[in-house]
RNA sequence: GGAGGGGUUCCCGAGUGGCUAAAGGGAUCAGACUGUAAAUCUGACGCGCGAGCUUCGGUGGUUCGAAUCCACCCCCCUCCA
């Protein structure tokens, strides 16, 4: 066990990435060498999206601070369906919908993890592993019997769907926290993990792993949970118009992405920066510092919009992103070259080609998905809230000519402030 | 198995025969203002250029006319056994 070079609790804190956590002093000790932690993904799509990021780089913080990670992906779990926190009951998906995201997670979640660093080298594990052979009759008298159903629907976690009338839980789900609790009970076994971390909608299934451990295995471990992101305004963190912000590339683009961070607002900013990069909290409060005595726009979002686009898509994606930024909104789309506009479109802003034909403005919206239905595209000309290649549209009988695209073949069409799609011919 | 309650437009939630594309709130979108903010104000928010058309768990009825009445079916919840 190599010696830790700081004190990532500490860390963690000064970010408030800090929710809960059992007996704190002595989990700081425990951890004053290097240990192994883990922390689970549970396939629900082919990808994670950015409510992932934040145990997924606290799970790089660890392994900076000398500690060995360990993610797991839920092929077990996924099967079942955390009911933590959700209002109603899940739709089961197939399992080999499942096996297929799983792959997808486990090479998404490396990408954030060292696995050449001697003893912190990061593990990627599936629960199926373990799960997929036990039988129901050892399951319920080795596992199921330490555990009290009293106390299970005790659990703030499973309470609204017990309590609450219109709701309801299954028996599948409500057996969801003993599969995560074995999990953690075999990670300390298999690989002596001894802290599971997790978002705070987690702390009832930890905390049940704790117990199971210490009653299969007679040994002390620890959990600690990190804060549900929220924002100051009370919507939903991770949204926009166009849906959930992935990680992956190919479902949000890098430019979209960053986009996303850039949009923050300055009430959520500077806490996003300590806890989606790894700028130190004393850099990010001189920034406030400097944003606050300075007239007009922050630098936080800027800031923070390259750093969290960097640590997911790499200096690439960064690039692309920045590059279509400042094409588009620097508002002189004019100025664009024909090596530009290619560029748009291999950077990933959402592009259609279309037949070198000339094509009515409302069904170019309709297809370009700018507009729901033709009905919506002629509200947006008439608030003039569309223009194309930079020119307010007047009118919904305008038509898209290629005498006016261009280079001949492009148009940008926008639709309100920030919404840009491209249209080109070969 | 028995008794009761419920399924309405993205969400919550009114509506119990025509005046209802369906109150109200939220979310969302656009415009103005701005910093590609926030707050605020204005407008939109099933589809259709329009006449109009299609919606209120499903199917089939009753009626000039139904989300609203009837029958059957599906799903959810509560209580009792």
């Amino acid at each position: 066990m190599s010696a830790t070079s700081m004190d990532i609790i500490g860390d963690l804190e000064s970010r408030g990435l800090v929710s809960q956590m059992t007996s704190g002093d002595e989990l700081r000790s425990v951890l004053g060498q290097g240990r192994t932690l883990y922390c689970g993904f549970d396939p629900t799509a082919e990808s994670l999206h950015i409510g992932s990021l934040v145990p997924l780089l606290t799970l790089r913080r660890f392994q900076l601070a000398g500690h060995r990670p360990i993610a797991l992906v839920g092929g077990a779990t996924g099967l079942i369906g955390d009911p933590s926190f959700k209002a109603t009951e899940r739709a089961l998906n197939s399992s080999d919908v499942v096996d297929g995201w799983v792959d997808r997670i486990k090479t998404q979640v490396s990408r954030f993890l060292d696995f050449d660093s001697g003893f912190s080298g990061a593990m990627v594990v599936n629960n199926l592993d373990w799960t997929r052979d036990v039988n129901v009759l050892d399951f319920l008298r080795d596992i199921g019997k330490h555990f009290s159903v009293n106390a299970m629907i005790q659990k703030e976690s499973v309470k609204q769907r017990i309590d609450r009338e219109g709701a309801g839980i299954s028996f599948t789900e409500f057996t969801y926290m003993i599969l995560q609790s074995y999990d953690f009970a075999q990670l300390y076994k298999r690989h002596d993990c001894i802290l599971q971390i997790g978002g705070s909608d987690q702390w009832g299934n930890i905390t049940g792993g704790i117990d199971l451990t210490r009653r299969m295995h007679r040994a002390q471990v620890y959990g600690l949970t990190l804060p549900l992101v929220t924002k100051a305004d009370g919507q939903k963190f991770g949204k926009t118009e166009s849906g959930t912000v992935w990680l992956d590339s190919n479902k949000t683009s890098p430019y979209a992405f960053y986009q996303f961070w850039l949009n923050v607002a300055d009430a959520d900013v500077y806490k996003f920066l300590r806890y989606f990069t790894f700028l130190s909290p004393l850099m990010i409060a001189e920034v406030e510092e400097a944003d606050k005595s300075a007239q007009g726009r922050p630098e936080a979002q800027g800031i923070l919009a390259r750093e969290v686009t960097r640590l997911v898509h790499g200096d690439e994606g960064l690039l692309a992103a920045e590059r279509i930024s400042a094409a588009l909104f620097s508002g002189e789309l004019q100025s664009l070259s024909a090596e530009d506009c290619a560029q748009l479109r291999l950077d990933g802003l959402p592009s259609t080609r279309i037949e070198a034909a000339s094509k009515g403005i409302v069904e170019a919206l309709v297809e370009t998905g700018l507009a729901n239905s033709n009905r919506m595209a002629r509200e947006f000309i008439t608030s003039n809230a569309v223009s194309v290649n930079g020119q307010r549209v007047e009118s919904d009988s305008q038509s898209l000519d290629f005498g006016q695209a261009l280079f001949g073949k492009y148009f940008i069409l926008k639709r309100g402030k920030k919404l840009f799609h491209l249209l080109y011919a070969d």
